[in-house]
RNA sequence: GGUCUGGUAGCUCAGCUGGAUAGAGCAUCAGCCUUCUAAGCUGAGGGUCAUUGGUUCGAAUCCAAUCCAGAUCACCA
């Protein structure tokens, strides 16, 4: 039990002896006692006062001594300030904390909990490679569902693949008019790239022929229906659904290019799927949820045929669910598909990691669900995250300011190359070790900066000032890692039990730290965030450099500090690593 | 216009289920490598927590209004 619960549990027990009252641990604060302050932690007590009717500090000193006297194996000393009863732990808590798990690598995970999460990420469109935004998507993902998995539930990685509609039909229209048969191969490119470039040429020839249009008196918007390339996309996507066997030959071959370019890519960032729906098996489901709808009066149907949902007693609009020529839209399918996702996993609940600008749809769909009764419509829930932007604005792909998902990680891995070299402390790394090494830095460099901000807050990205390798960042962690390496490459740790008189402050005040990883992992979970990983571990690495540079290990006082230090840093080492696991990150051993 | 989100140091961000003098990193300045990796450590300067009002013993945090920025409200996905 963490020593938060217990310091909780224990006040709450004296508070009824004392008292005769009972409270729960949401009725008084406990915090780490600030370090101006003596103390560990702290309990606010003015919460207390008023049904307790006495002043803060008669309800500390009573409260303080009876937790002393009682508690004796937790507590040794109080001291009140002010309405704030500062609790001091006694040191062999924490030396029981240590000796116990500094080699215990599942330190801070849960046991199973029964639970089975869905997690839904990266989804991405088939017509066009993956971007700077997509990354925090996947990281996001992907870190979220580690987590879950620490905190004990059972996870689900899943991916919708948009991999039909209009925007890849495109593609297929100005591949057919330019390409004269080109490959991938052919060209030597990557395949989601080699797309993509006649996505862009698609569009291209659009706003050429929107122009000669407009020349003719046409306004942008009558243009853009009237042009002959819109109309060959619009044309092919009904063949498409009528199954055009050319057609469906050619979509297939072109899917399939991107897929090779997006294994690749998922590859190189670490990404993995339990499952992949393509949009292409789901885009008819629906239909059924349809008729149930309008037999549940959940929906109603216009004059010209098309379902509707009115939600504007929920303070919102009315919804189409249904066109007037019996297709299903965008927020039918994914009706289907929820419905389907938890008849296929029976999943306590689906997370879907998908930027803010759907909030809406996402609300809508969740609403709807509600209404239908789907058995797991409460337990869907949008990790909503916001937007990577550059300092001057949106990314737009048709201004060419797009950051490339594999762009920017090879240019991560080259600044990860030239400032190792520059640092030349690991000239004895062969070839491959050292590639790995550029690719772990690199990579920790990028994830870190993506998943430390709070998911649903936008950022700005500013590729002229790169990522930054000091201070709160990725590689400043992983180096922590690699100087505790170094010294337990060193020494031996006896796995003995010590009796030391104090524990000095810094040596307090990492382990105490280090206790916190499983409520951090409990809080992260919960609210579906990584970042609070990312800042406690950073926190972690930071307190550990300063003990580092103000107190020898290999060379400490005593066999007894040596010891207790060389196993404090163990502990650091094994709470960052995992930490860092969590959020995708590797650390090494030497850097 | 309706709904939702954000606004904290020059910049990027923590803190937001109310608690002690609002914290980090970057940048700036001053120190620290003959001792375990200086991608590090120590210190300094830097704040009208968008504004105004309210609730409270106590507000960056909760409530209301206003201002600014963004998203969204399609028989698009």
């Amino acid at each position: 039990m963490s020593i938060v619960k217990q310091i909780q549990q224990a006040a709450i027990q004296s508070l009824n002896e004392l008292f005769n009252q009972s409270f729960t641990n949401k009725d008084f604060q406990l915090n780490q006692t600030k370090p101006e302050f003596e103390g560990d932690y702290t309990i606010v007590l003015f919460s207390l006062v008023k049904s307790l009717k006495l002043s803060p500090d008669d309800i500390g000193n009573q409260l303080g001594k009876h937790l002393t006297q009682k508690e004796e194996s937790i507590f040794t000393k109080f001291n009140i300030i002010k309405g704030f009863l500062n609790l001091t732990i006694v040191d062999e808590y924490w030396l029981t904390i240590l000796t116990r798990s500094y080699k215990d690598v599942c330190f801070g995970k849960k046991e199973m909990n029964g639970k089975k999460v869905m997690v839904e990420y990266s989804s991405p469109n088939t017509n066009k490679p993956l971007h700077l935004g997509h990354l925090r998507n996947i990281f996001l993902g992907w870190s979220t569902a580690e987590i879950l998995k620490a905190n004990g539930n059972e996870v689900i990685k899943t991916c919708i693949v948009n991999d039909r509609g209009i925007h890849i039909c495109k593609s297929m229209i100005a591949w057919q008019l330019f390409a004269n048969g080109a490959t991938p191969k052919s060209t030597n490119t990557k395949g989601d790239h080699f797309v993509g470039e006649y996505y862009v040429k698609f569009n291209d020839e659009l706003k050429k022929q929107i122009n000669e249009l407009k020349k003719q008196g046409m306004n942008e918007k009558e243009a853009e229906k009237e042009t002959p390339i819109m109309k060959q996309a619009q044309q092919m996507l009904l063949d498409w659904e009528a199954g055009k066997p050319v057609l469906i030959s050619l979509w297939n071959k072109m899917n399939s290019w991107v897929y090779e370019g997006f294994d690749i890519t998922y590859k190189k960032v670490g990404a993995d799927f339990d499952k992949a729906y393509y949009e292409s098996n789901t885009y008819l489901l629906g239909k059924k949820i349809v008729e149930e709808g309008l037999q549940k009066n959940v929906f109603a149907q216009d004059e010209d045929a098309s379902v509707w949902i009115d939600l504007t007693t929920d303070g919102l609009d009315r919804k189409i669910v249904q066109r007037s020529d019996g297709t299903s839209v965008y927020i039918t399918q994914d009706i289907g598909l929820a419905q389907q996702k938890y008849e296929e996993y029976a999943i306590d609940q689906s997370i879907y990691v998908i930027g803010d600008e759907q909030n809406y749809h996402m609300k809508v769909l969740k609403l709807i669900a509600e209404k239908l009764n789907l058995p797991n419509a409460q337990n869907i829930y949008h990790l909503s995250y916001g937007m990577v932007e550059l300092p001057s604005g949106k990314m737009k792909s048709r201004e060419g300011t797009v950051v490339d998902a594999d762009d920017i990680v090879n240019e991560m891995e080259n600044v990860a190359k030239a400032k190792t070299e520059e640092l030349g402390k690991v000239k004895d790394f062969t070839t491959e070790e050292l590639t790995t090494l550029y690719t772990t830095i690199g990579l920790g460099a990028l994830k870190f900066f993506l998943l430390r901000v709070e998911p649903k807050k936008k950022m700005i990205f500013n590729p002229e000032e790169s990522i930054d390798f000091h201070g709160f960042t990725g590689p400043f962690v992983q180096y922590t890692h690699a100087r505790i390496k170094s010294i337990l490459r060193k020494s031996e740790i006896q796995n003995s039990k010590f009796k030391i008189q104090n524990l000095l402050p810094l040596e307090k005040k990492l382990l105490i730290i280090l206790e916190q990883f499983g409520g951090v992992i409990d809080k992260a979970a919960n609210e579906h965030n990584p970042s609070e990983i990312a800042i406690y571990v950073f926190e972690v690495a930071k307190i550990f450099n300063s003990f580092y540079a103000e107190h020898s290990i290999t060379n400490a006082e005593s066999e007894e500090k040596k010891q207790l230090r060389l196993q404090l840093a163990s502990m650091s080492a094994t709470v960052i690593k995992s930490g860092m696991q969590l959020l995708g990150i590797d650390v090494p051993e030497r850097m």
